[in-house]
DNA sequence: TAGCGGATGATAATAATTATCATCCACGAT
DNA sequence: ATCGTGGATGATAATTATTATCATCCGCTA
């Protein structure tokens, strides 16, 4: 079997299937409400394979739902990223960042201040090289982002606790 | 020397002289206009370390120019990338895109539709393995996007062509 | 079942980016 | 050097995504 693969379907579905049984109890365990609201974001986000942005999950909830609120669906998403239910797929930047560097490189990004320096990384590159081709899309490129926290963050971190 | 390895700045000033050397020839080869606004945002962009946000290139620019509108250093930085001078550091995402995939693993991404898809690819992860910190960073973890056409999105670039 | 506190819906506010358009000016032609 | 034109710019409005506010609601515990 050659790496790397595209994720199956099939075994999104069984994996869905196994996180929302238990998604109530890690709610309670966690102290927070067990809304149908909530429960149904995440059902849909969980039983989606396309990483859905907010839009698309509150339409789908909306089916069921009619008057839920698409700020609710905001901040029920943002909340199972909090509690690891979930994550952003476009994580670390608010806004765009634009780079002068046109040579090929990677980066690390600070998950508090948001620095971003240059790294050197031709093995990530090399992962991928040779291959055309991956389960019917074609290779262009890749961008890895490595997070971090910087030094400044970690002493102003280790003094707030 | 052990990768990976942080781009010194004191590479980055060498970099941006040998950029800026040529830039107005490449424009001119491109058939844009050679205007003090462009060659100021080029000029700040490249010289800096930190992959700054339009805002923050605006307040470098605005100290030269400061007449120039916000809205011209984000026509002009798009069109840097749209030319090859210049990249996002946040590409390929306009709006947030969650997944309720919290299992580690990477994605795909469709630089036309954007569409996403899961991939497997452990050995991404391998390559920071054992390695705590890197120039001063503390590592997380790490994000990998691959840029690719899908199929669908192939076939419709082939049609338009 | 009562009551508290978190959750929600409606809406306003904010922030980033893009669109519009009148004016301007870089540049090739004269 | 001057001119004419199309692209570039500045000012501003519009759009889009996201977050904040707040009154009401309802899940949860006692
Ligand atoms: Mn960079
Ligand atoms: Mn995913
Ligand atoms: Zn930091
Ligand atoms: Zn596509």
């Amino acid at each position: 079997m050659d790496r790397p693969t595209l994720i199956s379907d099939k075994w999104r579905a069984g994996y869905a299937a196994e996180r929302l049984a238990e998604f109530t109890a890690r709610c309670r365990a966690r102290g927070l409400a067990i809304t149908p609201q909530r429960v149904a974001v995440m059902r849909v986000l969980v039983n989606s394979g396309d990483h859905p942005r907010a839009e698309a999950v509150f339409a789908k909830v909306r089916r069921e739902y009619p008057n839920i609120s698409l700020a609710t669906v905001h901040r029920t998403l943002e909340t199972l990223c909090a509690i690891g239910e979930a994550r952003k797929v476009t994580p670390l930047h608010d806004s765009a960042r634009y780079d002068g560097n046109t040579a090929p490189h990677h980066h690390v990004v600070c998950v508090r201040c948001r620095k971003i320096r240059d790294i050197e990384m031709p093995e990530f590159s090399d992962l991928l090289h040779g291959r055309q081709t991956l389960g019917g899309f074609q290779l262009l490129g890749c961008s890895v982002e490595v997070h971090a926290l910087c030094r400044e963050c970690r002493s102003a971190a280790a003094k707030e606790a």
